[in-house]
DNA sequence: TTCATTATCCCCTTTTTAGGTGAATTTATC
DNA sequence: GATAAATTCACCTAAAAAGGGGATAATGAA
């Protein structure tokens, strides 16, 4: 029985590319793609595949906040990243998320046979420019934000004051400040300059 | 005479992609790929495209640094910029060294030839999205920042203080203080936060 | 050489953030 | 139902940034 194949990226030059590599497996049905996260969701509601090619950056939602969903709602399907960056934070968060592997857009066919061979039988797969990448930035983990940090951080980052986003968020301006005092000892910085710099490099916000 | 076509991309899907959509026009004559730089002028010194499509991130030089070399050194050839960021200060630049287009790569194939038809006229195509980015932008200018206003940005954004940034830089802490009021003025911004986002989000630091 | 820009420097006050410490309450998880 | 994590709130002091004013030398282009 043939593998189904999904993807998810906005795209279309990829998708084509991708279709023309796997166009004389066999092995492989293609199921189609989307091209944004909402239309992914919509045709997961129909339709099961086997593996999910996900991109990172999608216009409406990221890809690692949908890989989360996604599992969450389809647990039975494979999802691996696709993403021209080779960056410990994204494939960092696209694993903890649910990922079983990570691929970059200059991968070959081979590459990615590979890669749906080896996530269907339960194991992970990641290129191998991509575990180089993991390996030489073990020591620099990325920090897990809670649901607040994430409100907090993006306020401070439009430029609000700690009393804006109090008033904002509905709560006590002490408590916007102790979350603020948080965000910097997690990301291991001195102030918000550095703090929003690390944010954004890492797409936090 | 079929016209033809090179392309310089780091990513294998895209390439694949790209080959994929333009297999079957009969005017296309498709001279193959080069997936660095380097490689690319080294294909130039041998042959002649009419139309290259260059993509903007290269392993090893900026693809907008790469239009302007190749401009001067062949400017028989029409460039096409190639990217996945439909950002403004990206095509500007691009635009500005001498690119005959730009589009995106989500284009469709009808996107394509219609790039490669105008710019042979010597026109100028930039696909809809992209062209509606530079109208919106066209009010909200990026401002341009002075070489001492950079230095000062870029170590704000480290999370140094005025007084770190003083001493690294050898003048006062109220000059570093002049220039980040300055910088805040520019920016329109009312703190730092904001001030570093911003500065992310346009590629400046 | 003039004129505009850039870079430099100083004063003041108020607001905001950072650093340190402590603790109660809700929410999720086992 | 116990435990851990997340969220909430408070008070203190010190440091840094923001907002306002003004001023002088150097640079560079027209």
């Amino acid at each position: 029985m043939a593998t189904k194949i999904f993807i998810v990226d906005d795209h279309y030059m990829v998708i084509e590319g991708i279709r023309s590599l796997l166009q004389e497996e066999k092995t492989i049905e293609w199921m189609g793609h989307a091209s944004t996260a909402a239309s992914c969701l919509a045709f997961l509601q129909k339709q099961q595949p086997d593996i999910i090619l996900m991109d990172i950056n999608l216009p409406d939602m990221s890809g690692i906040d949908l890989c989360k969903e996604v599992r969450e709602k389809y647990p039975s399907a494979f999802i691996i990243g696709l993403s021209t960056f080779n960056q410990q934070s994204f494939i960092q968060r696209m694993m903890e998320n649910g990922a079983s592997g990570y691929v970059l857009k200059n991968a070959t066919q081979e590459e990615l046979m590979e890669a749906f061979q080896t996530v269907l039988k339960g194991k992970v797969y990641l290129s191998d420019d991509v575990s180089q990448t993991l390996r030489k930035n073990a020591d620099a983990q990325i920090p897990v934000l809670t649901r607040r940090e994430k409100e907090v951080l993006e306020l401070i980052a439009e430029g609000l004051t700690n009393i804006e986003i109090a008033s904002r968020l509905f709560i006590s301006t002490t408590t916007v400040d102790t979350h603020r005092k948080n965000l910097l000892a997690k990301f291991d910085v001195r102030n918000t300059a550095a703090l929003v710099k690390y944010a954004m490099l890492h797409k936090l916000i």
